[in-house]
DNA sequence: CCTCCGGTTTGAAAGGTTTCAACGAGGTTT
DNA sequence: AAACCTCGTTGAAACCTTTCAAACCGGAGG
């Protein structure tokens, strides 16, 4: 099996013009059964593989999606990642996952072989929506849809889900249930989700008639479960009289880490301590204290995402949207009242 | 901003010629310093993006890398997939991650995709590393390592951790612990590490003089959670005197499945059951009950993986390689021995 | 016998980049 | 003053495929 054969070998070997070959690629209908058969046989035999960079150089379209994910070891964002694949799916396409794991040199370095690429369109969960690389890109005709962010104007479509609602629900839902003294964990304060979390907990704490400052902040320097352990650490080091009786994490992955922290401190959940993690990842529900959480549509948000980018590259008349999916609290036992 | 500027455009714009141009690209150093600040200057004045497909093209050489997972849901493929990127990084090579979610079709038509790409090279983890498809993409000359499977023969460079010891180690813990009737759970059959942990488990059963028949096979139908949860419910329904003390998981999300069931059944963990996993994933580490596993080396095995494949793709005497790490097991609460 | 027609096949051009031998202009050596 | 370097730059060829107008062919219709 000779190791590069081109269509041109083919056509050699078939004993058909170069022409021939394409088309049977392409538009088989076109080819007599006979002839294609003769073709296809030689390209078993030389064991041909369409290289790829010459068609598209040529024909100009490519069949891949890419989705720049902020941390791939984060079941929420591979559930998105999952939603995205069903709609590429659906037409045909494949996607491409990359890694930026939050550094932003390697998610320009990612959005640069891409754009080079000539991916049909970037999807992407910036580290930071605000950097004008995102607007450049699109500028230069690779479409760009956000995830799970909104950028600051209108000049790409993007999904997202109404963080400043579920930080709401979140604190409503601990209020409800009784507590008063609440403890806000998540950072760095500057990740998008962490601020606009906190913002509609600060919200439900007022509307509530509670001076803000009832609302503890344990501020982290990741959304990670080790950083979730480090904060379980120093809210059960706090004094018991001022020690906050609930916990809202800024995600599943932080509250994961709190609850085993106070756990193995010796901590009760929700006795001692009720939390409420963000995402309802699948981890969540499995926690041996099942955490309640605040639902993110997780498939939803990567299916549109990705149909508003097959919109936007195919449909000439697009026009750029900013859908916002509403949260939903799911309650579990890591929240129940203490009988 | 022109939408398509090509080398010629810069060329014109700058008043070089292409070759020019070209050098500023891959040879800065050959250029003035003058003249390569022009044409720096039109590349971002025209919105300059380099068409990989054409550099492919002539070039023949691709800075990418793919991995294609089997599930890029479970932490275990993610982690690996971290390993893989830090090896490609430190080539700066990109790795683009691929999920077959263990579907033949879908791993076909990465693969062949990717071959037409010309990458670099292909990092598999394959639903059957007996299919014939592996062996003839290498054949037709694009590396492939496979990567926590190995294959039939040494057609390619497999990494791959010595899951019959995995399962020995396992069920040696647990007989070690005192219990004496043993529960594998995992399945279906068809895939090779669950045979091969299964495997490992009957050894250990046998070498401690038992009779093969007191490892009691609880078959499931996936490597899910939910899977383990179903487990738990057949698990816990079993007469108390017939009913296992303890349980080995073919992984770790089974292991978390169960351990949530059997919670929420007021069975406790580990005095009524204890619970090995297998992978130590960090969820297991964070589970309330932190669970016992066998750990796999996860980003050696994907740095290893890369670092081979990267080994096969440059160095003309290259010689396939089967690498076996060796597993360990991580003793924590969920099999500590009641006192 | 000629024309026309439909279905097939052909051959050449095009696409954007890299590569490389060759060129020109200064400067250095003999 | 001639021969020789060096450094920057040039222009054309090559990479492999797709596309498309044109050629081909055997048969139907006039």
């Amino acid at each position: 099996m000779a190791r590069n054969a081109g269509v041109k070998d083919v056509a050699a070997a078939a004993g058909v013009s170069l022409g021939t070959v394409s088309n049977v690629l392409n538009r088989p209908d076109r080819v007599s059964a006979a002839t294609r058969e003769r073709v296809e046989q030689a390209m078993r035999e030389l064991g041909f593989v369409r290289n790829e960079s010459a068609r598209q150089l040529r024909a100009g379209r490519s069949r891949t999606l890419a989705y720049v994910m902020l941390d791939a070891t984060n079941p929420f964002f591979t559930d998105v990642a999952r939603g995205i694949e069903e709609a590429a799916e659906a037409q045909d396409m494949s996607v491409f996952l990359c890694n930026s794991d939050s550094r932003a040199e390697r998610e320009s370095t990612y959005l640069e072989r891409l754009e080079q690429q000539r991916v049909q369109g970037i999807l992407v969960t910036p580290v930071d929506p605000a950097h004008p690389s995102l607007g450049e890109v699109a500028e230069r005709g690779t479409p760009v849809v956000v995830v799970d962010r909104v950028g600051p104007g209108a000049e790409h479509c993007s999904v997202a889900v109404d963080d400043v609602l579920g930080g709401r629900l979140a604190v409503e839902h601990l209020l409800d249930t009784g507590h008063e003294r609440i403890a806000f964990v998540g950072g760095p304060d500057s990740i998008g989700q962490v601020r606009d979390r906190l913002a509609g907990a600060r919200a439900a704490t007022e509307a509530a008639g509670r001076s803000p400052d009832d609302l503890v902040v344990v501020t982290t320097e990741a959304l990670t479960v080790a950083e979730g352990r480090r904060a379980g650490e120093r809210i059960m080091g706090l004094a018991r009289a001022s020690r906050p009786t609930a916990a809202f994490c800024a995600n599943d992955l932080l509250a994961l880490g709190l609850l085993q922290q106070c756990v193995s401190l010796g901590a009760r959940v929700p006795r001692d301590l009720a939390i409420v993690g963000y995402d309802d990842i699948d981890f969540a529900a499995a926690a041996a204290v099942p955490l309640t959480s605040v639902r993110q549509p997780r498939r939803d948000l990567g299916r549109t995402a990705a149909e508003l980018l097959i919109d936007e590259a195919g449909n000439p008349d697009h026009r750029h949207q900013q859908v916002l999916f509403t949260p939903e609290l799911v309650a579990r036992a890591s929240t129940r009242r203490p009988s």
